[in-house]
DNA sequence: GTCTATATTGAGATAGAC
DNA sequence: GTCTATCTCAATATAGAC
């Protein structure tokens, strides 16, 4: 290795880990279809046949990008007290570490969650986000049966709402600004399980 | 005028209104950018420069169907309880409203939450988004001074949470579902401000 | 590992007939 | 109000030199 490991250089000498995370950056800028391989070329300071040289298409991008980003839920739910914890406290483990991995890659994320279908590659990840938001509602459906959780909202409504409100954090949060992610994470366990309303 | 005002006819003969409504479908189908406007045509049943005789560009389409949502969402703020009501109440009546505006243009709100300003007419867009959330989370504040809204969590951030849940809706809610639009505005509004957990 | 130059396809948009 | 045919430009991707 180089450096320090895989960390981006000044100019030039771009490695695959490199060019990776600066065009998922600019794709979630501009937007995916709207941003051209010579737009993205151009922001990255070298030509497109360069990125050719990293990357076999356009669409391998994404596709590595996305793929980590499920990776890394898939791996938040396996994480999530598989153990002997109640459904209620699996929730909060899965909400917390969704949150955590959200806020850990969160250009990766982003990307993932603005696929919207229109090529294979985009259809095999929604598949794998389909199947993860079918492990939660399980989890939520169980937890409603312990009590845990109310059972006047439908589970798989619930489901869609508390990740609405978790998934929404990639439209505004930034690692820069003043809220750390543990923070951020107690925040959204607040109002997602307690509600806004004081008492 | 011809039969139910403005309504989509069979196949051929489209007006304005009705070119307006189903392009917007197919844009929130496959996303505005991946779709050309010799697809949409395809899809509309007839040719491109048909649709040209319509719609001066492809961004006229999208600029007005945003242009309503935009008129929704603003009429939704004004209209919630300027009057003597407490802030608390207001910030109900304003999630309410919302929740009405997105079921009741689903297809235009949806396009407008998926914006992300690659041009002039989506920059704007983006900046009438923006004041109407300053008037929501100057609510929030309000709601939180007078005690109705817990104060632990920062009014901005509770302002993007709140509707981070209720936008999330479009990713999800049809109105063809089992759910109307009432029983939907009382389970978000149920879960932002009391919480999923039973107690 | 990067470049310039280019092949090829599809994009948005228009001309002009019916 | 719709069509076919076409203009022009920008898109993805490749060739081949350094």
């Amino acid at each position: 290795m180089t450096d320090a490991a895989t960390a981006k250089r000044g100019r030039p000498g771009y490695d695959r880990r490199g060019l990776l995370d600066a065009a998922v950056s600019v794709f979630n800028e501009s937007g995916y279809d709207a941003t051209s391989v010579a737009a993205l070329a151009a922001r990255l300071g070298l030509s497109k046949a360069a990125l050719y040289h990293h990357f076999s298409s356009k669409e391998e991008i994404l596709e590595t990008a996305v793929g980590e980003a499920l990776d890394g839920l898939e791996g938040a739910l396996a994480g999530a007290g598989a153990g002997a914890a109640s459904s209620g406290d699996r929730l909060a483990e899965v909400l917390q570490g969704a949150v955590r991995v959200l806020v850990e890659n969160l250009p990766s994320v982003t990307l993932l969650l603005r696929v919207r279908g229109n090529s294979e590659v985009e259809r095999r990840a929604l598949e794998r986000r389909r199947a993860f938001d079918q492990e939660v509602a399980a989890i939520v459906q169980a937890a409603q049966d312990e009590g845990a959780i109310r059972a006047d909202v439908d589970a798989a409504i619930a489901t869609r709402l508390l990740f609405g409100m978790v998934n929404s954090l990639v439209e505004w949060y930034r690692p820069s600004g003043p809220e750390g992610a543990e923070a951020l994470a107690r925040d959204v366990l607040t109002v997602a399980l307690d509600g806004l309303r004081t008492r």
